[in-house]
DNA sequence: GAGAAAGTACGAACTGATTCGTTGACAACT
DNA sequence: AGTTGTCAACGAATCAGTTCGTACTTTCTC
């Protein structure tokens, strides 16, 4: 069964994105890749994904010269967790009270909206 | 003119959120709430809303031996704060993907779905 | 084979947040 | 006046995260 995500620090969700995004990459790939955001050294992205690998955030193939690394955990368990640990910390635990404060501050434009009334209906058809 | 909210720590959130909950406060005031959660020394307390007034994260009236403390920004505006910061770290900066996750693992009830509904009502005669 | 290039591993420094012990000021009590 | 209690102020230790220099290994190129 899956554990339960870990949740990541700000410079190894970064490194997250970028394998979610790419899928199995190099050292080298996810340098580049996060090279165009920030200034950040190479030996800086290699330490933080060997961490990464300690902690079981990320999966290492070392058969070839160049480890290829892999996420360990989806994006989706990922932004749940974070979302979980700000909820309660700074909305008292209340998903509603979360979800009102993003949609009034919200720059969604109508597609968006429309998006967001389906699962919605969705939910509201599931309660029943 | 009001500035920019600033981050909270976790640590100075937590104190921010006693504060919101009982308004101006004392350090004794703030210990002995936080003390029902977690175990935390006064003079932690202390020092950590020391650090909170430099930063303009609460106000502090001295007029009294025991000084009282106010926070400086609303819940609200820090809360949009940190939600804006997740959603930039791990929702490439869409309200909508922050919001539609929440929703999907969110545990509202009949009720809190239908005041999600009316802001969303409301948001979308807005867009129009 | 010698040297350059491309990797990994590791340790040390630095930062921000947190924690708490100690000190000294002031007030209340006897 | 002296003792006890309450408070603010500070300094030091610790911890997690981040950053990077350096050393060592493997591979490639001439």
């Amino acid at each position: 069964m899956a554990t339960d995500p870990i949740r990541p620090s700000d410079g190894e969700l970064a490194i997250l994105r970028v394998l979610w995004d790419r899928g199995p990459s190099t050292v080298r790939d996810v340098h580049a890749d996060l090279s165009k955001g920030r200034d950040m050294g190479y030996t800086t992205v290699l330490k933080l994904m060997q961490i990464m690998v300690d902690k079981g955030l990320v999966t290492r193939d070392e058969s070839a010269r160049s480890h290829v690394y892999q996420a360990a955990q989806g994006e989706g368990p990922t932004q749940t967790c974070l979302l979980r640990e700000l909820m309660d910390k700074a909305f008292e635990g209340s998903a509603k009270s979360l979800v009102l404060r993003a949609l009034s501050e919200s720059s969604a434009g109508t597609a968006e909206l429309e998006e967001i009334q389906a699962t919605l209906d969705r939910l509201r058809k599931e309660r029943r």
